[in-house]
RNA sequence: GGAGACGUGCCGGAGUGGUCGAACGGGGCGGUCUCGAAAACCGUUGAGCCUUUACGGGUUCCCAGGGUUCGAAUCCCUGCGUCUCCGCCA
């Protein structure tokens, strides 16, 4: 296995600073094994010796290279041809020599650099320690889920719902795990994008934007969906990839780029159609709309100095709470435990909604910081104001919120015995003052 | 889809085989002048890696990869990207 052809261009370093494991390779190994990954730091530092021995024998053998074929011109303009010949022989004998010495300077750089692609990102020291999901850890619990005097119906059942959310026309048109919304239902979808988007920018100071949603491939390198999670995602016959969330593109704004510390924070949301293979989820959450092959979601993405990415994870996750307090649904947070963390975040938080019909709180947003693990991949840094070397940035991303789950959660906690569904009052600004779906699926 | 041009530092833009990490201009930073500011003038201003306690030294990078050459930003090949014109089109 070799190192993927995006690496191998030596443009960016993948996610672990080795420097840091050279100065504290104790504090790396207790990291990692909080993830239930063995003490790797001393294969890492011999290999990484292994390495600087290579490259210092090439670039000593090039030195004497270069300051004999610097002499060469000198020696030709002042007519000593024995001395001309004589250089340009050594040059011509030095030149295979650093070709061998070069080749394998660069093997050992690309064995390291194979062996670090596979580790993890390393957890915070505030994130619990767990196997899987079952020992996350609640941080909060806000809203009561409301008792019903009948039996709350999952969303795809409820009759007002019934007629606007047709998945066998959808089937016809696309297949499994898609959805066909209309009238009511789709107005409803529409005024909750938008409600969230104008609560993110009037009073979140999140910057609206507008992204694509095809993107090249390097930047699905950037944010960490590949080279490992491509079976996730679509990619279009020409070689685009379709993004399973603008974490993507709004991420990548900064792919390559050099900020001044001064234009830290950036933060930004966009409402986007995100698309998912769901590879790996045959069976699970087949009925409604829960998990589509197509959904829309608003993506909030920081880009902030590291000092500040702690504070900005806790600011991001009560954007996202506070569309759901807004909407008066019953929520509870939770920080993922490092056994259910994806691979490239530090701190995880989920957001788990009320879902009635499913008498279960269901993920509607997660929310993470990723450290400098996703700006190593792209090569984003600042320029720190009192001069000095440039420095990696932090990134985070969150959904706020996906619009078809909050969707569902607004349908089933909203649900009446006659069938209709009440709305939340913030959205009726949305709906022209329109408050209810009716029992036969008219907006009035 | 057809035709062509181009890819250089924070930006604009020179450079067609050696003395080029790279002219010149702009921007940034520091200074002189000024009560202060502007203007003017002077100076300074890329990044990665290796080495060094440090000062410093070395090496690589002019889109990427390969080739020619004693020597490549400069020549050749391939790929990627951008732009312009025509056609088509929401």
């Amino acid at each position: 296995m070799g190192t993927h052809p995006y690496f191998a261009n030596q443009r960016t370093k993948p996610m672990h600073d080795i420097r840091m494991i050279r100065d504290n390779p104790a504090a790396f190994d207790a990291a990692l094994s909080r993830r239930g990954i063995a003490g790797l730091s001393s294969q890492i530092l011999t290999l990484d010796e292994e390495r600087r021995a290579k490259i210092l024998a090439a670039e000593t053998a090039q030195a004497d290279a270069n300051a004999a074929a610097k002499q060469v011109g000198a020696a030709k303009a002042s007519g000593d041809e024995a001395e001309f010949e004589r250089l340009r022989a050594l040059v011509a004998t030095k030149k295979a020599e650093i070709a061998a010495l070069n080749e394998e300077a660069k093997a050992a750089d690309v064995t390291l650099n194979d062996l670090m692609l596979t580790i993890p990102n390393l957890p915070y020291d505030d994130v619990p320690m767990g196997a899987d999901e079952a020992e996350n850890v609640e941080l909060k619990k806000q809203g009561t889920p409301k008792t019903f005097d009948f039996k709350a119906l999952e969303h795809f059942e409820i009759p007002s719902v019934v007629p606007g959310m047709d998945f066998e026309t959808a089937a016809k048109l696309s297949g499994s795990r898609f959805v066909l919304l209309s009238g009511a239902v789709a107005r409803v979808h529409r005024a909750l994008a938008q409600f969230m988007l104008d609560t993110h920018v009037e009073e979140n100071d999140l910057i609206e934007t507008n992204t694509p949603v095809m993107v090249r491939e390097e930047m699905m390198y950037g944010t960490g969906q590949l080279p490992k999670f491509g079976e996730d995602s679509y990619q279009t016959t020409n070689g685009w990839w379709l993004i399973p969330t603008a974490e993507v593109t709004l991420t990548n704004i900064v792919n390559n780029a050099t900020l001044d510390e001064a234009a830290l924070p950036r933060r930004f949301a966009a409402h986007t159609l995100c698309f998912r293979s769901e590879a790996g989820s045959a069976g699970r959450d087949t009925s409604g709309m829960l998990r589509q092959h197509q959904f829309e979601k608003v993506e909030m993405v920081t880009i902030c100095h590291p000092d500040t990415s702690d504070a900005e994870h806790l600011r991001m996750t009560a954007c996202a709470e506070g569309i759901l307090e807004k909407l008066n649904l019953p929520y509870r947070t939770v920080i993922l435990c490092t056994g259910d963390m994806s691979a490239g975040a530090r701190r995880t938080h989920d957001i788990e909604v009320w879902l009635p019909g499913q008498n279960a709180y269901r993920e509607i947003s997660s929310i993470s910081t990723c450290g400098d693990y996703q700006a190593r991949r792209m090569n984003a840094r600042f320029k720190p104001t009192e001069g000095g070397k440039p420095e990696f940035l932090h990134t985070l991303n969150g959904s706020g919120l996906a619009v078809g789950r909050c969707l569902i959660a607004v349908l089933e906690n909203g649900q009446q015995a006659d069938g209709s569904v009440a709305l939340p009052e913030v959205l009726h600004p949305y709906l022209r003052g329109k408050t209810t779906i009716n029992a036969s699926g008219k907006l009035v």
